[in-house]
DNA sequence: GCAGATCTCTGACTAATGTCAGAGATTGTG
DNA sequence: CACAATCTCTGACATTAGTCAGAGATCTGC
């Protein structure tokens, strides 16, 4: 369903461009953590361990190591007694890896010499060129980032969807100031039976192994389907990120054969109901008795 | 003398956020060049020689390989019939590498990779934001450039100082449209012995082993230095280089002793002019007989 | 034409990186 | 409680990456 673009060559080129000069000038960032005698790979895992500790498995899937290696590499931290590697309680196969004290002050240590060697490379440029550089960087990544979010369908009660349907009502709570708890446990249950196989699908948007946003699909009519918990993490928006989101659960209700497709909202939630109307969306009269809602909206896909 | 400016932390840390998201991610377009038999080093030989043949010390240069290990890699692709790698005619003591046939070809089936992952990456995102995006890199692009760029004192007989000088004539000759060719040859030998120690110095500005930037400067009286020679790439405008450059060849003469410092320059680069005031030069009387000369300036350092 | 400098290449290493199959512990499921 | 699934760890490798010293060819300056 998502349109089909052919990216421009010109931004291609531009992409290729910037990737080979930067590889060959700032990878020298991560050689910044040479000269501690320790390998870079070594380094580089122990700086990921102290910017967010975490069980092994998650250790592997940010820095793409292979089992057997991330664990040598691990015994070789252990044995320096640099970090403490124990059995999770939840689930006893799996490991949780953190640093102990010393392994701080040696995290502290790469962490000074990566921000020595990023305070050297931008000293050269005038105060000025440096701001045109930061500002260009957080745009590039905050882009990057959105280009490279994963969305992925997931059941409801998978713990990704179940960190994303609680930062959903915890904002509504925010937005609205309700002080009635919204018992989250209880709307997931429903979502499992809702929003999922075969008549309803959830999607979670995940990057850096965070849910930043979600959303769901379900039928409630012959040949129409109702889009739920729509939410993206704050930090994203202005991405287009919900734009997308959007687009892939149309996907979905079309895939499912529903050609209709609607939602409720609150007239509060400016931003949402100005990338709803983008999208093609279209206000209707109230079809449900949510009384958190104010606008609805349909589109004919 | 280049004034002492403490890098604002606010930038260091953008870069360093920038730099762990995007090698996360982006890093991924070298592994593009994985799944082609060849390891990664090698590919990424391959690559280079194509986009730019030329001497064995270049190459190293450009990768920073060991001159051996240069040596293995490059055995390995002729043996592989993809390069050819025979004796520089100039210096036979030099090999030139370029690629065969077949040589194109593999790296023709490394181009396409490259731009398939650039492409696959850009893809999510809306034409808009991958405007945005290239915009952001290519302004990033340049200021990284700029910031790593080396500037090296060099005697004016060095290649990449000749490079430079007959470069600058090159512009000169272009925006005054003379036809009175300059003997390149003839100016490098002169500033030889003007534009070296003990009273002279010559820098150059390298960027990716290419001359982007030079400038001498020497004594032409007690306590007063002259900038001569100045010029900067046309790639290279608005990156500040030029100032820096200025700053560098001023701190230069002040190493010497000298503590004013004099340039012609001609009304019509009216760039160079408005660097050059924004830089504290000020306007004097006709100080030498240079027929090309207009505008002549003077800085107290 | 000779001495010293420069350049590439080879040999001989060492260390790091990456891969795979399977042992052994633990957990969820019927 | 058996059985399948999941997880980490070990052993046994193969390959890649990187370093260093020196041989041999070639050039430059005197």
């Amino acid at each position: 369903m998502s349109e089909i673009v052919t990216t421009d060559s010109y931004d291609v080129g531009v992409l290729r461009r910037f990737n080979r000069s930067y590889t060959q000038r700032i990878g020298v960032l991560d050689d910044s953590f040479l000269g501690t005698g320790m390998p870079l790979g070594t380094a580089r895992l122990l700086f990921e361990i102290g910017t967010q500790p975490g069980t092994t498995r998650a250790l592997r899937a940010r820095l793409g190591l292979d089992s057997g290696y991330l664990s040598r590499l691990l015994r070789r931290l252990e044995r320096e007694g640099l970090v403490a590697v124990v059995p999770d309680p939840a689930d006893r196969r799996r490991r949780l890896v953190d640093l102990t004290d010393p392994g701080r002050a040696a995290w502290e240590e790469l962490d000074r010499r990566s921000e020595r060697t990023a305070r050297t490379l931008l000293d050269p440029l005038t105060s000025r060129q440096r701001e045109r550089l930061a500002a260009a960087l957080a745009e590039a990544d905050l882009l990057v980032r959105a280009a490279t979010v994963e969305l992925g369908v997931v059941d409801p009660r998978d713990p990704a969807a179940r960190a994303a349907v609680g930062a959903y009502f915890a904002e509504l709570a925010r937005r609205f100031r309700e002080d009635n708890v919204v018992d989250v446990g209880a709307a997931v249950a429903a979502d499992a039976r809702k929003l999922a196989a075969p008549h309803g699908a959830f999607v979670v948007a995940v990057s850096d192994g965070e849910a930043v946003a979600c959303g769901g699909v379900h039928r409630i009519a012959d040949g129409v389907a109702e889009i739920k918990r729509m939410w993206v993490h704050g930090g994203w928006r202005g991405a287009g990120l919900g734009s997308r989101l959007l687009r892939h659960l149309e996907g979905l209700a079309a895939e499912r054969g529903l050609g209709v497709v609607r939602l409720d909202t609150n007239e509060e939630l400016v931003e949402a109901i100005a990338m709803y109307e983008r999208a093609g969306y279209r206000r209707i009269d109230r079809y449900n008795d949510n009384p958190n809602a104010t606008h609805f909206y349909e589109k004919v896909l």
